[in-house]
DNA sequence: CAATAATTGCAACATTGTTGCGTTTATTTA
DNA sequence: TAAATAAACGCAACAATGTTGCAATTATTG
């Protein structure tokens, strides 16, 4: 909880930044996905906002299309399913790869994953991009 | 449809070797993977079922639940949050990349996609598997 | 052909996400 | 600082995909 202050009031600046309304609902969600090292569920978001601002599921939603929409975060697909949400940060680029544990569940982003992009497809075919998991076990699972 | 007499002895015949009973819907099911290129989602798959031969919903389900665990077809995830399937070869591995046309959704498998297993991950870290889909408009899209 | 264990179909449920719409609120501007 | 307004929100209802429990059916074995 110590540095969320600073989160809160970065996460503040990028929202209004990308010219949108800085709600409370959408700087707290910001805010806990930059205090994430991994990727997280709508869920698990839901389950780390305060009892003080509780939002509706649609909402919340809404929050994360609209900050994708924006790329200050981006989604990720997973087997299970269920989205995962992780705050962009300049580091990582927009191509990158990501773990997920077979254990645990927990999802991380692989920046420095070296990602080919001219992989041979068949004729007429075009590239955009690419999505690619690990799956394993995490340190603490392993 | 002709050739199909030739998949569902090829159907019956892997499925008797798996040692399950030999129904009339798990043979159509896998004979219908077999004659797909793509991997196609359960309602595909519903949908090229005979009107003679109508499966409920769970039953399709459970068959290819039956059908991956062994080993005669694979899933596939997507960002659509559906499943595909497609029926194993002898010659596609079982770890190979798969793409995803962007446009209207057809799914294929790329078996000759050179996938790099020795990726580094964080200390600690095991591999297991690798799921890799690249996106893309595909050649009649394109 | 009878026994039996596997498979099926039905109904009900679970999870994740989306849409429509009236209400509230952040921001702008006078 | 108050009013105007477009954006964001909350609620209810819906949609899509997949799962579970259980009684009825069926493929296989002897």
């Amino acid at each position: 909880m110590f540095m969320f202050n600073k989160l809160h009031r970065t996460a503040e600046e990028l929202i209004r930044h990308s010219g949108g309304r800085a709600t409370a609902g959408r700087i707290r969600i910001l805010a806990i996905l930059l205090a994430e090292q991994q990727a997280i569920t709508h869920r698990e978001i839901e389950q780390r906002l305060p009892q003080t601002l509780q939002l509706d599921r649609v909402t919340l939603y809404r929050a994360l299309e609209w900050l994708s929409e924006k790329n200050l975060i981006h989604k990720v697909t997973s087997d299970d399913r269920v989205w995962r949400y992780h705050a962009n940060r300049e580091l990582h680029s927009h191509q990158h790869a990501h773990f997920k544990c077979t254990c645990c569940a927990q999802m991380i982003c692989l920046d420095d994953f070296p990602i080919e992009r001219n992989w041979p497809l068949p004729i007429g075919y075009r590239f955009q991009e690419i999505e690619l998991t690990v799956k394993g076990l995490c340190a603490d699972c392993s």
